[in-house]
This record gives C-alpha cells, structure tokens and sequence, in this order.
DNA sequence: AACATTTCCACAAACGTTTGCAGTCATCGC
DNA sequence: GCGATGACTGCAAACGTTTGTGGAAATGTT
C-alpha cells in the first residue's frame, strides 16, 4: 500500500490543474482562497508530502547540510554538530553528519555523496592525512559553499573557521609553566595539520618568550593509542621525573592519561596535566583535568554564520578564529 | 562555473542518442563496444556524474540509509555506525546519521526526512520519550524498511535488534553480587524503556533466585545530571554505607562516577561499581570499570544483516537478540 | 459602451534519467 | 532475391514538481 499523493490526484479530484494545486498548495496569491481551502483539505486528508526528488531535480539543490568529520566520536563534534542542527533547524533544513574515519578516500566518498545530492551546504574537518583537494575544488565548481572547521587545510582560497590555535596554545603555557615540574612534555596530534602546528607554535612561543628554564620535549601521535605509547616512552627514558604535560586535545588527553595510569603516577603530585578540551571528558576524572576550552558549540554557530553568508553570496574567502578560556581544575 | 555534463550533453557531442549514451555507461549489451568506448572516454573526460535526483525520481528510492538515534555522544553508537558504514559502503550504499537530541518532536522531524528522500532503510534507536508509533507506521506504509535496535518500542510488529538485556542484567548481578559490601545500588535509565526494564528484571531475578541478602535499591534516571544527583541522594540518606553500584550505561556510569568523585569516595575500597558499556570509557578510569560488554559493532552487523533480509523480501517480523560478556576491571 | 485592469486558472516546458518499443540496416540461409 | 535473424540505435513516455506565459471571465474606469 503505496503512499501515492501527488498533485497530479489532487487536480484529478478536484477538477483543477497541477498547477493550480501546487500554487495552493504555497499559498500562491493568484489562486482563490476558496480553490486554496480545498486543495488543502484534500491535500491534509490524503496526506500529500512533495516528492523531494522531483522538487529537488527541479530546483536543483536539496535542503539538507552536511557535516564531515574524521570520526564522530569526538566530544568537541556533538556540540558542534548540535549548533548547526539548531540553526539548520531553524531555515528548515535537515542536517546530515558523515564520517570518513579518517581515511582520505572514505572522505572523497563522502564528498562524491555530497555532490550527487547537490546539498546545500558542507561543513567539513578534514582527515589527518588529507592532501589532494581537488574533491573540494569540485565542490566550488558546481557552487556548493564549503566551510571548514577545526581541522583545516592550509589552502587559503577556503573559507575557514577554527579555533584560535596558537592563542589557545599560548594559554596553556601561561598556565602549565606555574606548575612546579622542571620538565615539560608536548603531546601533540598529526604535526602537519595546522590546528597541532598553531597550538605548538603558540606554546613554544611563550615558553621561549618567558625564557622557561624547563626542559621540553615534544612527541606526536595520530590517536589514542599512539598518543599512550608516546608517553610510555617519554617515561622510560625520563624516569621518575615530575613532568607537566600539554596534550593538544581530547583524544590525546585519553592516552595520556591511560600512560599514566598504567605508569600509577599520581595527578598532580608527579604529573601535572593540562588539556585543550570542550569541557565533558576531563569533568569525568579525579581530580578533574584542568583545560582550556574550545567551544563546539560556539564554533558550530560561527561556522553557520559564515556559510550563510556564502550562501547568500557573499564570495570573499575568510578565516575566522573563536577565542577560548582557561578553566582550572585539580590536575596542577 | 557550473558542473553541466549531463547525458544529454555528451549525445549531442558524439551524435548520438541520449538514450544510447546512458545504456553505454551502464555496459548494456545493446550497443556497440566502439560507441561504448567513446560515450565512456567523452564522459570521463567531461567529469560526468549522474543526476542523483532524477535517477532516484525515476527509480523511486535513493540508496542512502538512515541511522537515527537519540545522540550521538554515545560510545555504543559509534560502534554501531561504523558496523553499519562498512556493510552500507560494501553494497554501494551511503549512511546519513541523524540525532533526534531525546526529543519525539526532532524524531519525527528525521523520519520525515527520510520519507522524503525515500531512504534505502532506516536504522532507529528510539528516544526515552517517544511513544507515538504512528510515523514509523507510516515509513512501512510506504515500503521503507526499518529496523529498530538497542532502544526498541515494546509493540511488536516491529523488527529489532538488541541486546539481550535481561541476560546481561543478569550476568551483571552475578558478578556484582560477589563484591563485599552489603548494600546494592542499581542506578537504571528511564523506566519506561524495555532495555532498562529487562537488565534491571535480569538482575534482581538472579538476585531472588539465590535469595541475595543485600539490602537493594533501585534509582532511575534519564541522563547524566540525574544519575549523579540520584547517587548523591542515596549516599545522603546512607551516609558512610559500603555499596555495590550497578550502572546500566556509559552515561549512567559517567553520573555515577561524578558523584562518586564529588563524595570523594574510594573505588574498590567504599564503592564496588560494575557497569554496562560498549568497552571504551571503562578503561579510561582508574581503576578500570569492570563492566559487561554489549558490543555496537555486533549489533550493526547483526542490525544489517536484517535489513537487507527486509529489503530483499522477507517480510516476517523478528526480535534478534545478542549476547553479552563480562569483562573484569578493578572496579569491585 | 468601449476599453483597461484584475482575478483566477490552465497549458506546457523544463529538470535528467531510465526503459519499452520500434525502427534501420546489414548479414545470412535458402 | 526474399524473408528472417541479429546488431545497433533512436523515439518517446514517464517519474513529480515548479513556473513563465497566456487566456477567459469578472470587475473597474471613462
């Protein structure tokens, strides 16, 4: 049993032509208020929905934006994942939320999808390893608006909105070098992104600024696992020595913290941590995790301004950058 | 600078008809491997792509699937999802991800775009909250395969995957009720679900069956903020009581865990917990959550293998279930 | 009464694809 | 040399919608 409302019943029915019923339909001023009232009667009592295919091959572009991401189990993806929904929302569009798991060619897929449903829209963090953006290019050709966020390519014919990396980066060393151990350790995400060469750049910066008299040291690690393993090793080489730590996010925050737990140190007394975060994860340890915070959310309502702008037509490239604060928590 | 290569371009360019450029690409046996060639070399060389509006307008469904669920900051999910993604991608299909955010109204708000975009199949854990069935009804009315999973209405025309909660449940009190203390807290999601009903009906069966002399509690609570507060309620009423917790999820856990962190108290010395999870946040602690694991991925698995029994025909209505394992921490 | 304007509606083309059907050749068997 | 077969290819309808255009009444203006 088919779910078959078209216009094309509802002109049967009430002796009208398509035409007029669609115009009912939106409230057309051309068409009778008496012809109006009908047609949507019969409309509601045959439970018409528009065929998106046919209004979509006809205006030639859907209504639904999508957000991809490299992987979405990434606490600072829900929030901003949720801005944009509320704000789609609001215009009456849908939003869809794509992964490519990090995996260059799944993301290309995921464009390809894109392409073929002619979204409204892309919100786009890219992969770690992304390197050909042609796919992207493609995208601006048949005028789909991109904006990326968080993760952005070093092209600057993009319109981008991130985080203020190296701000955020200097923050956390204005905070972590209080801490009283003489070594400092960098754990930082894929060093040729440059959301992780900001964030080091804007450390490193006032460390040498300030002239720190603590010896530094600075690994990378692609995820969890790498990042556990990284410490490890950091600590076998360095035993027993108090050391602050800078991870560079929330997933680095995870293996850092599951090195020291399978090192039993303690927080704070031999290892001082300080994260870059949205703020859920490092609520959940004890003592909690001091961090600075990058908001989703807010990152998700800018990212949303812009796109509206392109939308509307404005064609300049900008990158734009959200500031973030410090929050204190037991972990120094 | 539009993207244009369409079919009817490139028969206008090879004087033939459009007709014969769209079997040429799809290798019909009708024409000739010469016209085949160059309709293939010009449509490569223009960067062709077809039309996925008006191919799915005249095929009538698109070869996307639908994942809704309540949010996507669940551990569970992603594992889930990734399952899905991977059998999906295999078929040439695509996965959009939608988040009803617990609320009925956003659910249904979802559904409807799927029935517009005529989805391939729709994967649905449903809101705490929902329990208006009648858009769903509406998706088999027009012949969109749904398969419900971990959260499952109760009516049973359904087809669901889930755990097999009352198994697991079960599993959890034999284990929890081994550890020391006296007093059992089961700390459950919202009552009206059948997940929580069947692992809270799992344990306290194994609890009756061998006459378990602990003194039992059983609080309820939607998400994180109430699970904390319902923690922190308990202890305020028994101050200084020695108790093994039962947490049914990740979010649950996570509650739990705050409150246990705020009354500052000492896992496994005062409190024994045991919770049920996919496997990721348990091990971010110290120490390791001991916990039932009810693995995403599996039931993705599990979750296509139905549907696509679905979409090839068989239409008998099915409950699948999966079982679960226990995993040792040094929570207890 | 003649003409202009408004109100309401229908026609038809277009969006890009798929596919049943029919048509044109050339080749083959006899 | 005639019908039959087979290999190609084109025509046209259909999917369901939107929208420019034009036309027939009804109303207004002088």
């Amino acid at each position: 049993m088919r779910n078959n409302a078209t216009l094309k019943k509802i002109s049967d029915h009430l002796n009208v032509s398509i035409s007029t019923v669609s115009r009912a339909l939106k409230d057309h001023p051309d068409v009778s208020p008496d012809t109006k009232k009908r047609v949507k009667e019969l409309a509601m009592l045959m439970d018409y929905e528009p065929n998106a295919f046919a209004v979509n091959l006809r205006k030639k572009h859907s209504n639904v934006f999508a957000i991809i991401v490299p992987e979405i189990s990434n606490f600072f993806y829900h929030s901003f994942v949720q801005a944009v929904e509320e704000d789609a929302r609001r215009i009456g569009y849908s939003v869809m939320i794509l992964q490519s798991m990090n995996d260059p060619e799944v993301e290309e897929q995921n464009l390809r999808l894109c392409r073929h449903n002619h979204v409204a829209g892309i919100f786009v963090s890219i992969t770690n390893r992304t390197t050909d953006i042609a796919p992207f290019k493609k995208l601006e050709a048949i005028d789909i608006p991109l904006v990326f966020f968080d993760k952005v390519p070093t092209d600057d014919t993009f319109n981008k909105v991130s985080i203020a990396d190296y701000e955020s980066g200097w923050m956390a060393a204005e905070h972590l070098l209080t801490a009283p151990a003489k070594h400092v350790l960098l754990v930082m995400g894929n060093n040729k992104l440059s959301i992780t060469r900001r964030r080091e750049e804007g450390f490193t910066d006032y460390y040498h600024k300030h002239q720190c008299k603590k010896k530094l040291a600075v690994v990378y690690a692609d995820h969890i696992e790498e990042a556990r393993q990284a410490v490890l090793d950091y600590f076998a080489a360095n035993k027993n020595t108090p050391t602050a730590i800078f991870s560079m996010s929330d997933e680095i925050m995870c293996g850092v913290l599951k090195a020291i737990h399978t090192l039993n140190l303690q927080i704070p007394k031999d290892i001082q941590l300080l994260t870059i975060s949205n703020g859920f994860l490092p609520t959940l340890f004890t003592p909690d995790i001091s961090f600075v915070k990058t908001s989703g959310y807010d990152l998700g309502k800018l990212s949303f301004v812009r796109m509206q702008e392109i939308m509307g037509g404005k064609k300049f490239v900008r990158e734009n950058f959200l500031t973030s604060s410090y929050y204190p928590g037991g972990s120094m």
